[in-house]
DNA sequence: GCGCCTAATGTAATCGATTACATGAACACG
DNA sequence: CGTGTTCATGTAATCGATTACATTAGGCGC
C-alpha cells in the first residue's frame, strides 16, 4: 500500500499519485479519478513518517498537563483533541503529576516525536526551564490555564476572580471568609487566586484569615475539618479549585455543618459534575474545554504561518460564577 | 541535529553513531563515549520519522474512547498514559463521542499514523465493522472495557457485579429495585450490566420493573424524578454508572427522598470522586487506572513479540463493591 | 612471519513520501 | 511550418535514521 504499489498499479509516476492528492489542479481530471480509484482499491493511505520526514511537518502537537484524574484538566483535553481533531491535527499527550521533571522529560519525549507544537500546563511558569527551553528551540507553544506576561496563554483572570466571589459573599452577609488552597508554591493558579482573595478581602475591608493550605490531596478532609472546628470558624469557604470545595461540603457536613445553611462554600473550576451534585456547586466556572479549543486553534493558526506564538497572543477567556446551591446567605441573617 | 552533524563533529560515520545508541557494544567504550559527549553537546536527538520510517515501527499506540468527560476514562486513559510512557510508548488518544462512524474515522486516521497497536474503547464490539478491519489489516488491538469472546479484552465482569449488588440490596430489605441505565442499543457494556440486574433479580425471586432508560444525559434528572414520583416507587435503584448514580440523587433530594433514608443509590465505575461526595457513593468500582495500565501492558509485550492478542489473552479483572453511604437498609425496617 | 578469525568501523541501500527540475506533447501565433 | 508557451507527467534528489555487507586492523596460533 505505498504510493509505488498505487503508481505501478495505476500505470503512472509516483510524483502524479502524489500530485493527484496534494496537488489535485496539478493533474488532469481524468488521471486523478484513476488514481483516487485505484488508491481505494488497495486501501492506500499514505505513510505519516516518510511525508513527516520530507516535509519536515508532523501535524501532531505535544499537550502536557499534569493528570488526568481532575476533571478540568480531562475536560481540557477534551477540548482539545475534538478541536485538534477538527484541524486535521493528532495530539499527544503526557501527564507530569504536577512534577517539573516530568515536565521536563515530557517535552524532551515529545520534541524527539517531531511534534509541531506544544500546549502546556505548567505548575509555574517563572521557574520553568522547559519553557526557556522551548522558546529557544523555535518550538511554537502555548500554556493553559498558566498566565504569564513572559508567555503565551490561554486563560481566565483568577485573580479578579476570586476578588469578585469575595466581594459576592461579602454581600450575603459573611463576615468570616476563609480560603482553601492546594500548597501555594506548587501552582501559578492557586498563587493567584490567593492574591485575588487577599485583595477581595481587602477591599470589603475584612483581615483575611491564614490560608488554609491543603498539602496533598488525601489530607484535604482533616485539614479542612480541623478548620471548620475552630472557635471563631468562617462562615463561607472560597476553595482554589472544585475538588477540594467538594472535600470541604463533605467534611462541612460530617461536623455537622450543613452546606449552605451554615457554612457556603465555593469552588473554582467549573467541573461539569459540579451542575449534577447535591447541593450544585457553586463555583467560579472556567470555560474549560474552550481553553483547550482556543489553545489549539491559537497554534494551528501560528503554526500555518510558519511563525512562534507570542506573549501578545495571549488570550484571556471569560469565566462565570456558576451560580450553584452551595452558597447562601450567612447563617442568622435570612 | 541529524545523526550526520554528529558523525561528522565526532570524525566518525553515521552508522558508528547510530550503534552507539542502538547497538552499544558493537562499539568501542572510547567511541562510544565520545559519540554520546558530542551528541550531547549538539543536544542531538534522534528523528522519530525517520528511524519509524526505517524500522515501521513507531512506539505510539493509538487509543479511541468515547469521551473524557466522564471520569470513567479520563481515569483509565491516565492509566494507559502512565503505562505507555513507563515502556516507552507515546500515546495518540482520539475521542468518539459513542458515535460508530466516529470510532471508525479515529481507527482510519490513526493507521495513517502509523500506530504499532490500538486500545479502543467501542460502543459495541458486536456490531463493530472497524474491528474486524483491524483484525484482518493483522494490527494488534485490544479492547477495554468491552467484553466479546471475539476479541482480546481487559474489563471486569459487569453481569456478576450487578447480579451481586442487587443481592445485596435484597438483603438489606428492599424489595423494589429499579434499574437506571443510558440508551441500552448504545453499548455493550450497558447491556450487560442489565443482564446482571435480570439475573439479580430472578435470583432474589423479584419481578424486575421496566427499566428506566435515560436517552441522552440532559434528561437524566427529568426521566429519574419521574420514575421515582410513581405510587409504587423503588427503594433502591441500580445504575449503570457513577454519573447517573449522581444524578439520581440529586433528583432524589430535590423529590424530597433523602438518600440513603428513603432511597438507597448504588452506582457503577468507582470514579474516584464518588468517595468524596456527601453521601459517598456506593458503587461498584473498576479499577480504572489499571483497566489502561494492563491494555498497555498487553498490548506492548505482543508488539515485543511481534504478535497480535488473541481473544483468549484477554484479562478479567476484578472489581470490588465499593461500600459508600448511598446505600443503605429498606425504609421501614431500621 | 603468515594466514585466519574477530572486532570495529565505514559504505551505501532502504523505508515512503514530496518536490525541483527535466521532458515532451499540444497548441497558438506570425 | 517553425518556434515559443503551457500543461501534464516523469525522473531523481531528499528528509534522517537503520542495517546488510564490505573493509580494515589487530590478535593469535603455529
Amino acid at each position: 500500500m505505498s504510493i509505488q504499489k498505487v503508481a505501478r498499479r495505476a500505470g503512472v509516476s509516483v510524483a502524479t499519485v502524489s500530485r493527484a492528492f496534494n496537488l489535485p489542479d496539478k493533474v488532469t481530471p481524468a488521471t486523478r479519478e484513476l488514481v483516487e480509484r485505484v488508491a481505494r482499491e488497495l486501501g492506500y493511505v499514505p505513510n505519516a513518517s516518510a511525508r513527516t520526514l520530507r516535509t519536515q511537518r508532523s501535524r501532531v502537537l505535544g499537550v502536557v498537563l499534569p493528570t488526568l484524574m481532575n476533571p478540568t484538566f480531562a475536560e481540557c483535553l477534551q477540548g482539545i483533541a475534538a478541536a485538534a481533531a477538527a484541524q486535521g491535527y493528532a495530539i499527544m499527550p503526557v501527564t507530569s503529576g504536577y512534577r517539573i521533571d516530568e515536565e521536563e522529560r515530557a517535552v524532551g519525549l515529545l520534541q524527539g516525536s517531531n511534534v509541531d507544537g506544544f500546549i502546556l500546563v505548567v505548575a509555574n511558569p517563572s521557574t520553568s526551564t522547559t519553557l526557556q527551553r522551548l522558546a529557544q528551540a523555535g518550538t511554537p507553544y502555548v500554556l493553559a490555564y498558566n498566565r504569564h506576561a513572559a508567555h503565551p496563554c490561554v486563560g481566565v483572570d483568577g485573580e479578579a476572580a476570586v476578588a469578585d466571589v469575595v466581594a459576592r459573599l461579602a454581600l450575603l452577609g459573611h463576615r468570616h471568609i476563609a480560603m482553601v488552597s492546594g500548597t501555594l508554591a506548587a501552582s501559578d493558579r492557586a498563587q493567584q487566586r490567593y492574591q485575588g482573595f487577599l485583595r477581595g478581602m481587602d477591599e470589603a475591608g475584612f483581615a483575611p484569615p491564614p490560608l488554609i493550605e491543603v498539602p496533598f490531596v488525601e489530607a484535604a478532609g482533616d485539614v479542612i475539618a480541623r478548620a471548620l472546628s475552630e472557635h471563631r470558624r468562617p462562615t463561607a469557604l472560597v476553595c482554589s479549585n472544585d475538588l477540594l470545595a467538594i472535600r470541604s461540603i463533605r467534611a462541612a457536613h460530617l461536623g455537622g455543618l450543613p452546606v449552605p445553611q451554615a457554612l457556603s462554600v465555593v469552588g473554582f473550576d467549573g467541573i461539569a459534575l459540579g451542575e449534577d451534585l447535591m447541593p450544585a456547586l457553586s463555583t467560579i466556572a472556567q470555560p474549560n474545554i474552550d481553553i483547550g479549543k482556543t489553545s489549539v486553534e491559537l497554534l494551528t493558526a501560528a503554526l500555518a504561518q510558519g511563525q512562534s506564538l507570542a506573549p501578545a497572543d495571549s488570550v484571556l477567556l471569560p469565566h462565570v460564577f456558576r451560580v450553584g446551591e452551595s452558597c447562601a446567605q450567612a447563617p442568622g441573617l435570612a
